[in-house]
RNA sequence: GGGUCGGUGCCCGAGUGGUUAAAGGGGACGGACUGUAAAUCCGUUGCGUAAGCUACGAUGGUUCAAAUCCAUCCCGGCCCA
């Protein structure tokens, strides 16, 4: 491939600064015959990846298959301090194991899109290096940064204007992201569109220290589910990539339509140009190759056919056979008896015996696929019984 | 440090002594309709099968009765220093 190509096939769906900053990098390392330095840095508070991090990883496969060297930076130390006061209130601050744990699992998942050669992939964590920075050290860290250039980013602006508390501790996060790029002297560092700002302080402090800053490579953040918030654990709007061939089938048929297209775009390879014009003749069609597509990067194509089928089953009405199993525990029994509402709560798919109450009197408890209509009904537990609440969660209780 | 305004359920927000498990909106969850979509419409949205209990930043107090009044404390916004 000709540079150009390669310009051409990283910066797809990308935002590139400074501009062309992609092509000089690739020069550059051909000039002194080595690999790029790419940086991405994650951050370990949560552990179930999405395909909206897909995005980004995904990016970073296109920077391995071309020979470069990818530096996942699991920030254990960034993320014990804790997350900043935000929107997101405060979150309880993680222990190094915790975020160790986490960080496990991080690459775990991420290994399913990054290639784990170690001649192109690099696992740091920014504790070896902020940890042992000294009050000294971070103060002139500090120094290189304003406080009116911080207020610049958009959330700290919004959080601002709005009387929103905004923590000293918060100036820190991008400046110690920043300084991550110094201490693994970063040719390019990718993100999505939100880390954009983090991403070109980054610059700023890699020049104050002397090293040639980093380009930045944005990707825009998938919407979630929702097709109204970004795609996030705690929104639970989001498709694991971890999570089954049934459930992530199920869900990508569940995308809104207008959501189709983007997210075709930003999660698989699908032909653009073609999956347009299908989703303009027949949307329905379109989500089921959409479907496909995602359990076959996920999974594999063998997987396919049974997600599909379970699907339909479950469509049509029918209690398909991989549903979760509840043992019931003797002594909950009364007569050799238990109160429907009290087995639902027990068996976890409604939260308390007066939620399972409220459920039956809106119709929405089903019992071996019969919907149930009275509140005070008595089970005995002779068989199996599948209970279900809703279109499609189920479980089996026996004795 | 001083002044001032504020802290209500998942979120926003009304309520300034009893009729308040707390208006309204959002979200979420069910149902109808459908394509297990969207839109729309309907219902539900603290726990307890009940008596009742718990809940309006925390603790203590006044009162027959407190989210509402008082005291102290904690947290935050704004203005002044």
């Amino acid at each position: 491939m000709t540079i150009d190509e390669q310009v051409k096939l990283l910066e797809r769906g990308a935002t590139i600064i400074p501009e062309g900053g992609i092509k000089d990098k690739l020069e550059l390392v051909q000039k002194e015959k080595r690999q790029l330095r790419v940086k991405l840095g994650v951050d370990p508070s949560s552990s179930d990846l999405h395909i909206g991090h897909a995005v980004i990883l995904r990016k970073m496969r296109q920077f391995q298959d071309l020979g470069h060297k990818v530096i996942l930076i699991i920030g254990d130390f960034t993320a014990m301090i804790g997350d900043p006061t935000g929107k997101n209130k405060t979150r309880p601050a993680l222990s190094l194991e915790e975020t160790r744990k986490n960080g496990e699992t991080y690459i775990a998942q991420a290994s399913k899109i990054l290639d784990s050669d170690p001649k192109k992939l690099e696992i740091r964590r920014n504790s070896e290096w902020l940890e042992p920075m000294g009050f000294a050290e971070v103060i002139k860290l500090s120094s290189n940064y304003t406080v009116a250039r911080m207020l610049e980013r958009d959330d700290f602006t919004k959080r601002y204007k709005s009387g929103i508390p905004i923590s000293v501790h918060e100036f820190m996060y991008p400046l110690a992201q920043a300084y991550d790029s110094v201490a693994i002297n970063a040719d390019i560092e990718l993100g999505g569109t939100d880390q954009l700002f983090n991403l070109l302080v980054g610059r700023d402090i890699q020049k104050e220290y002397g090293q040639i800053p980093q380009v930045t490579l944005t990707t825009p953040l998938l919407e979630g589910l929702d097709g109204i918030e970004k795609m996030s654990k705690s929104l639970n709007n989001y498709i694991a990539i971890a999570e089954s061939a049934e459930s992530m089938f199920k869900k990508a048929m569940q995308v809104n339509d207008d959501m189709l297209y983007r997210y075709i775009e930003l999660s698989t390879n699908l032909d653009l140009v073609k999956m347009k014009e299908l989703i303009r003749t027949d949307v329905k069609k379109a989500h089921r190759i959409y479907a496909a597509e995602l359990v076959r990067i996920y999974h594999s194509e063998s997987d396919i056919k049974n997600a599909e089928e379970r699907y339909d089953y479950v469509a049509k009405g029918g209690i398909p056979d991989d549903i979760a199993e509840y043992k019931l525990d003797k002594n909950e029994l009364e007569d050799g008896k238990i109160w429907v509402c009290k087995l639902y709560a027990l068996s976890g798919l409604t939260q308390s015996n007066a939620e399972a109450k409220r459920m039956i009197k809106n119709r929405g408890l089903r019992l071996n696929g019969e919907k149930i209509e009275d509140t005070n009904l008595q089970l005995s537990l002779d068989k199996p019984l599948v209970l279900q609440r809703g279109k499609d969660k189920f479980v089996k209780v026996s004795l």
